[in-house]
DNA sequence: CTGTTAGCGCCTTCAC
DNA sequence: GTGAAGGCGCTAACAG
């Protein structure tokens, strides 16, 4: 490449790197320029990230498992990342995998830093094996999982579930089962169910949950239309999230249950289309574009001064009442 | 590193790097690992891929705007990667954005090759560029747009949105209009635009467009709204995608307008919701699956093997019919 | 303004 | 089985 523009490989470095700082004869640059065409030359960035000790990029680790919210969060660390000079490299960290396998995956690729979103139940193994992976890069958590060794901006889910379940309580509903895919972790574990536990418990009211196997259309319409035909149905269902009570919402509407009168319901997340929804649903918002920001905040802080101090900080989410839940 | 554990960096690699063909004494081994937990060693992924020449790591490239379509592309990926030792780092492609920054970004992260998604209307821009840019690179593109100079695995969208049109005419439609975002290029461009356009024509029909601001509820609603109200609705509605179709069909059955009978719609894509939502929707289904299956496919052979011959393919999608243009 | 030199951290080859 | 040397492609520092 130097060669075919007669020059050297500094200034090709200097030319293609866009330096203004460093002048360049207008003819050298466009010699350069037009050798780079020729040849479709692309500087390496691997040697350039080698050299230069920074990568510019910085890297999103998430379950890329499809589902609305998450589709939200990514798209408001796009727009976030537009107006900041990084690159943003997602890489699906599969939960259901072998974490080190798939760490080990995620870190071939070169970072600045990491931002860790939602790696749910996995954050036992995943903080520690983090710190012990990647304790050198700058590192920050956000969502329902975090370590308290490290960097976080946490969501909490617990308080949340309690917020939604003080809700449906004082509006007199009494059954009340918690509504989860029998195949998740979240089952009868994790912050939702915590909340929902204590309050039932404080109440003094039997626990109750309704799994459907996964969260489709298919199986909820099963698990429900189960309970409609024997009569069973709870007077509220604390949804695990809100894609889950948009379909029990149609599924229970076709089976002639009318949402927010014969039953509550409440989701979490937070998605736009609960407002717009049939009827419109009860969620957990999780405050997202907050919590992009502060981690997107704190992961820069801590690229820009190694040393700098753990940040830790806990968003509550906002309980939106809707007519799903109607008094 | 290889101080701390008395030993040479050529032996910490051949530890670090899991290699079985080289024999190591299991004290030796032992000595490396313990050594790298202690320091929190992990080996720098630039220098590893400079010195071997590849990164293990293939670039999704995309834009990450939410949608469910990208939402269910994604997903496919990912769990195509799994079965393969590739890491996959999806990069976001902003259409709307300066495309040289963009790509210029997307580059900085190392890689054995990309699959391009759907990187439409910058599509070209985009070729021409990416041969300027990573002429060397293995390279596939898929999805609604490519490049003949380039690998790609296309869906013709423009035969399916004559199969779609064909529908709606041989069903007895004959007041069809064509319904984008107004901000979108996609408004009166793109292959879904000309297959309509195309068969209106043929038909000796008049075209026209319904174009909401955006396809967010609230301007749908409003777009729909104004011409419920002057009743002047069209027969049938040919929607860019099936996101626009669910939200239409929500907005119209509010406004009184029974879907299916009063008036027909048809999507794009063949997302899950189509199939489930209170009418359900006719849409042209893009075969998304067979597209990631031979993209990756396509890029492995060009990764192995780097003179390999363009592989270019076109799949037609396939039109579902239902309720919501029963006939 | 531009060329030369050295080193980033790793892995491969070749000795021992 | 293991260490020493060299080079991957780039850029910063230093000459000129």
């Amino acid at each position: 490449m130097a060669r075919r523009a007669n020059t050297s490989g500094a200034t090709v470095s200097r030319v293609l790197s866009g330096r203004t700082d460093i002048p360049i004869l207008a003819e050298t640059r466009a010699r350069v320029l037009q050798a780079a065409a020729e040849l479709g030359y692309t500087p390496n960035p691997a040697a350039r990230a080698l050299t230069n000790g920074k990568t510019g990029i910085i890297g999103l680790w998430m379950s890329l498992a499809y589902s609305k919210y998450r589709g939200q969060v990514l798209d408001t660390m796009r727009s976030m990342m537009q107006v900041i000079d990084f690159t943003f490299a997602v890489t699906d960290i599969d939960e259901e995998y072998h974490f080190v396998q798939t760490f080990d995956r995620a870190l071939r690729v070169p970072l600045d830093g990491i931002i860790a979103f939602d790696t749910s139940y996995s954050v036992d193994a995943f903080t520690s094996k983090s710190n012990q992976l990647a304790p050198n890069i700058p590192f920050v958590s956000m969502g329902a999982y975090w370590s308290e060794e490290r960097s976080y901006v946490g969501i909490d889910l617990r308080a949340g579930s309690e917020q939604a379940m003080a809700h449906l309580l004082s509006t007199g509903r009494r059954k009340i089962a918690y509504f989860a895919p029998s195949t998740s972790d979240l089952r009868a574990a994790g912050p939702r169910y915590e909340g929902y536990v204590a309050a039932m418990e404080a109440a003094g009211l039997a626990k109750q949950t309704l799994l459907p196997k996964t969260f489709s259309h298919r199986d909820i319409h099963d698990c429900l239309s189960a309970h409609v035909s024997m009569n069973r149905l709870p007077e509220a269902l604390l949804c695990m999230n809100d894609e889950g009570a948009l379909i029990c919402a149609r599924v229970l509407s076709k089976l002639g249950v009318e949402v927010g009168r014969d039953i509550a319901l409440v989701g979490f997340d937070g998605i736009d289309e609960t407002e717009y929804a049939e009827t419109p649903i009860t969620t957990v918002a999780q405050p997202y574009e907050e919590m992009c920001r502060l981690a997107l905040d704190y992961l820069h802080a801590q690229i820009n001064d190694p040393s700098h101090p753990l940040q830790q900080k806990l968003l509550v989410p906002q309980l939106i009442i809707r007519e799903s839940s109607a008094p």
